[in-house]
DNA sequence: TAAAATCACTTGCATTATGCAAGTAATCTT
DNA sequence: AAGATTACTTGCATAATGCAAGTGATTTTA
């Protein structure tokens, strides 16, 4: 019934998920430097109450001790479905440029991308699911 | 592939599309009645911008001059299977107190209440489709 | 039919959040 | 050993939000 304010009440939260999710982001600078231009002080503190409020987490990078990396948790990645219809709206309606059967593509294999954006999930893939507006299916 | 921050960067604008979409909102007064805590010049804002990014339109009311009826366009009840994946999302998630068998029917009868949803926005039907947690369906 | 109430806002001002640029500590590369 | 990289923090200006009160058009009430 109500509805998550910090995901969906703020401006950048649901681009983190975003990037997170289907671009395959995983550390502080990948998210500074996507061209979204948030700012870092708002960035840190962004994914620390994505954190806080278990949708994301945060380990230690192996190798690298000092990056970070971020991963959704099976909180932040059940938004999958969320952020497809989300994303097919969006194509709908805003992209003046957006082919019809990119549209319809995306509406027809809902099934085949949430499953692959949860198989990439699992496994810890870290490759991109959309590449310049084409899903990158199996 | 890019996110509409029009409704979704903002803290008031999904939950006024929701209030239209399922609880049968039509005017200022229950917007800003609704126990949400909208300040009115805020609320005015939002209808506002919404209006001009083509997701909600208003007309004067038939009867009393005074009201002024607000609805979704095409483009804002098209947010709906966005809205409902969120509400599933939010009841699996958040509400400690909602029973699984609650969440299951949702998941199980989305297409019904997403047809439920579109029949009542194309009839102009103003009853609210969910009732303290439970779902209106004919 | 005059006064009070209702409706959809607006205005002015205090508070809070955001954005920007610079800085820091830890680690890694050269 | 020096410089670069990473993930942040800090300080301050600017913008957004919240609050209380006010406005003008209508409608209801006495």
């Amino acid at each position: 019934m109500s509805i998550s304010l910090e995901v969906f009440g703020d401006r950048w939260s649901l681009l983190i998920v975003r990037d997170l999710m289907i671009r395959g982001f995983r550390t502080f600078r990948e998210f500074q430097q996507s061209g979204e231009g948030i700012a870092t002080n708002i960035l840190a503190d962004r994914l620390r109450k994505l954190e806080t409020s278990g949708i994301i987490s945060s380990e230690q990078g192996e190798g690298d001790k000092r990056k970070v990396n971020y991963r959704l948790t099976r909180k932040g990645i059940d938004l999958a479905p969320v952020l497809l219809e989300l994303l097919i709206w969006g194509t709908r309606h805003e992209e003046t440029d957006a082919p019809c059967a990119i549209i319809e593509q995306m509406a027809k294999y809902r099934r085949e991308i949430l499953s692959e954006v949860r198989r990439r999930w699992r496994e810890r893939d870290p490759r991109p699911l959309q590449v310049n507006g084409q899903w990158q299916l199996p």
